[in-house]
Formats: structure tokens, C-alpha cells, sequence
DNA sequence: TGCATGACTCGAA
DNA sequence: GTTCGAGCCATGC
């Protein structure tokens, strides 16, 4: 495992690069479709920030207007708990996403990034 | 400044 | 199928 967690990026300019993986990601979730789903791991790599997957949640809890429905954990199964889990996957069939079980059926709802994902 | 936390992920057992 | 451990990183106190 550990997956390509290789980019060490620079600690300088830190504040400067938070602000714009925020963008990335928000940009990132928003280019998601109505009907389609995708995963905090993928988001973070379509934004270009592979391995920040929790920095996804981040952004999801704190971003205003973004649908954070249509983000799941690997498998396409709903982390959330409580309420929220309950909210999203209604809100997830209202789209028309189908589930198998607890989960989406990401074979046919997964939205995957292009290489276009983060460029601009 | 430093440490703990979190809507995460994935391979191995 | 479930559980565990290790790794990434922004954020809050």
C-alpha cells in the first residue's frame, strides 16, 4: 500500500497551498454530475492531491453549496453516520444512483476524472 | 509551536 | 466478511 504518497511538496508558501487544494478539491467535487458518484480517494487525486482523502472530508464539512452527496468512501459505501447517511442516500436515488446493498453500484454511477480534472 | 483529531484508504491477517 | 496498522494533511485548541 501506501500508495503515491511520493510528492513532497515544499512546506513554504504552506498557507498559499492549503487555499488552493481547497479550490482544486471543491472544483474537483463540483465537476461531478447529478446521477453520478465518486470517492474521497479519487476526488483527492482528480484535484491532484493523491492521498488527501480526509482533506476531501474537510472540504465537504466546510464548503458551502457543494454536493457532498455524491462523495462516498472506497467502494462506494456511505461513511457518514447517523442522519447524514440516511440524507445522502436519498438524495443519492433521487439522482437515479443505483446501491447493491449498502453500497453504490459504482460500476455503473462511478464518475471518473479525465486529466482535465485540475486543468483549470 | 506542538499535539490530537477526522465524513479516508488500502493491504494483510 | 471484519479488524488492524500505517500513512497523508489541514485544522483547532
Amino acid at each position: 500500500m501506501r500508495r503515491e504518497r511520493g510528492s513532497v511538496r515544499t512546506k513554504s508558501a504552506s498557507q498559499d497551498r492549503a487555499t488552493d487544494m481547497r479550490m482544486q478539491i471543491e472544483r474537483a467535487i463540483r465537476m461531478i454530475p447529478r446521477g453520478k458518484v465518486s470517492t474521497y480517494g479519487a476526488v483527492a487525486r482528480g484535484a491532484g492531491f493523491p492521498g488527501a482523502a480526509r482533506q476531501v472530508a474537510a472540504v465537504l464539512r466546510r464548503g458551502f453549496g457543494l454536493p457532498w452527496q455524491r462523495v462516498l468512501g472506497s467502494g462506494g459505501e456511505i461513511k457518514l453516520t447517523g442522519d447524514s447517511a440516511i440524507e445522502q442516500r436519498l438524495r443519492l436515488e433521487a439522482e437515479g444512483v443505483r446501491f447493491r446493498g449498502r453500497k453504490v453500484d459504482m460500476k455503473l454511477c462511478e464518475f471518473k476524472f479525465g486529466r482535465s480534472a485540475r486543468q483549470n
